[in-house]
RNA sequence: GUGGUAAUAGCUCAGUUGGUUAGAGCACUGGUUUGUGGUACCAGGGGUCGCCGGUUCAAGUCCGGUUUACCACCCCA
């Protein structure tokens, strides 16, 4: 027995209606923002990934040596390539750069439950805007993909946080560099580390101190008023100059709150300095949803979405400094949360029409009527062997077409076709040439049972 | 990459201290039914019990290995 490869799937046609309700819904979310799609190619030169993530990213990546003798890899994310499409053309690109992209993405790790080798993922970024008012508007399309489900502030929540604002904490307490992004490290670790294990973690960056930090750390991560945080870094500030990057911060704090807030998005929103992000390159407003837990409060499981703003990445690939912000979302995720919810619609897989025919010349007369009604756009369907009238009508009602199409001989010589309703049970009798359209006003309306 | 648990039909699972030809429900196919359907009834197909080896008169059952899946770490999207 032939199987799959590990952390790959297979999408039965039920599979592939559910995948493919997701991307449309996400799709017609990112449209409707004013997004527009791109592609990139599945397959790039392994120099792209390891020039952002430097080269233990190999070790995830599905990379080999091509035909050729170039140095490979399967994509494991769109960001790289798509800094590249946009640095290219950067100069002439109107601002903003609204772009968004459903694509599978690779990496070769232990599979997981909701962490396969393989996985479709949503993204949206925005280049070419360095206010708040684009992290809103990335924001906003990241929360419509979701309440294009039907989700609602009871099902979910997005966690707001700030890279910048933690940046600032470490800088007045004389942290920065490689020594902030360390000690960003464990404060991302947070929550899922025993205290003592962050205390030992923390004390070569604090020395005796860090009981203080942790302590600060701890106070920040327990706000969730804006006015709170705001008084909580002021108090913080040692000197002018931070003082007044924070004054700043705070001002910017308030435009993106109140944006979210005029887009009618609050009840969603929830600030959080919990969220960090585990990547280097965010750089300042970071955001996180999760799955509300059962009891409304908590949260549960790996994230569905995450993102937030990378003004640095695209210069430090080596094209012109572009600000941006983007997130992405993933399908194997979402579809667990949609089911949980139960979110999902029911699959509707069956034709509109099916046709009913024995006999050679009713057949004949059959395959005419079901290239007219395909042509109309009628999704029809007969029996390719075709059996006695009993069980045509079987396989017509377990294919769940709404509508049966009955030519028989009586019908035929008399040049009609009969019309069932598969609901009702209700039946008419119509000349074949008009049986596209009296199929489409049945269809709509239905044919009463006599 | 490191540990833990599991693997029996397409799916969900049963299978006694090791003992005849490995079962059920759902699904699928055919029939009852050559002019009226999803129900019902009858019948049928489908399993190297994940794979390899070992113990034994005898292994789905016990032992070792391996693969895969799931769970917890590590890491991350």
């Amino acid at each position: 027995m032939l199987e799959r490869l590990p952390g790959f799937r297979d999408f039965y046609p039920e599979d592939c209606a559910r995948r493919d309700f997701i991307f449309r819904v996400w799709a017609e979310a990112a449209r409707a923002h004013g997004f527009r799609r791109y592609d990139i190619p599945t397959l790039e030169p392994l120099e792209l990934f390891t020039e952002k993530s430097g080269p233990e990213i190999v070790s995830q990546l599905f990379n080999f040596t091509d035909k050729g003798g170039r140095e490979v890899a399967l994509r494991p994310e769109l960001t790289p390539s798509l800094a590249r499409m946009v640095g290219a053309r950067v100069a002439t690109l109107r601002k903003p750069v609204k772009w968004f992209n459903i694509a599978e993405n690779f990496r070769y790790e232990k599979p997981q439950e909701g962490r396969l080798r393989s996985h479709y993922q949503l993204n949206c970024d925005i280049f070419g805007e360095p206010g708040p008012a684009a992290d809103a508007e990335l924001i906003a399309v990241c929360l419509a993909c979701l309440r294009g489900f039907g989700a609602g502030p009871e099902d979910c929540a997005l966690r707001l946080s700030d890279r910048t604002l933690w940046t600032l904490l470490l800088e007045a307490m004389g942290i920065e560099g490689a020594g902030a992004m360390e000690v960003l490290g464990i404060v991302d670790k947070f929550e899922r580390t025993p205290r003592e294990e962050t205390l030992k973690r923390l004390r070569p960056h604090f020395g005796e101190a860090c009981e203080d930090f942790l302590g600060q750390v701890e106070a920040l991560m327990a706000l969730r008023e804006f006015g709170e945080m705001a008084a909580f870094m002021r108090s913080l500030a040692p000197n002018a100059d931070i003082r007044k990057k924070i004054e700043t911060r705070i001002g910017l704090w308030r435009e993106l709150l109140d944006a979210l807030d005029a887009m009618e998005l609050s009840p969603f929103v929830r600030i959080d300095l919990g969220i960090v992000r585990g990547l280097a390159y965010y750089s300042g407003f970071v955001f996180e949803v999760f799955k509300l837990a059962p009891d409304g409060k908590g949260y549960a499981g790996r994230a569905l979405a995450g993102g937030g703003r990378y003004d640095h990445l695209v210069g430090k690939l080596g094209f012109p400094e572009t600000e941006a912000v983007g997130f992405g979302m993933g399908d194997v995720t979402m579809a667990q949360f949609l089911e949980e919810k139960k979110k999902l619609p029911p699959i509707v897989d069956a034709p509109d029409v099916f046709i009913v025919a024995a006999g050679d010349a009713e057949r004949r007369a059959a395959l005419g009527l079901a290239t007219r009604l395909r042509a109309d756009g009628i999704r029809t369907e007969y029996a390719l062997r075709a059996p006695g009238f009993g069980k045509q009508f079987r396989l017509a009602g377990q294919s769940g077409a709404r509508l049966a199409v009955v030519v028989g001989g009586d019908e035929l010589a008399a040049g009609n076709a009969r019309l069932k309703d598969l609901a009702s049970g209700g039946e008419a009798v119509v000349p074949l040439a008009t049986v596209p359209a009296a199929a489409r006003e049945a269809l709509a309306e239905g044919i009463g049972s006599a």
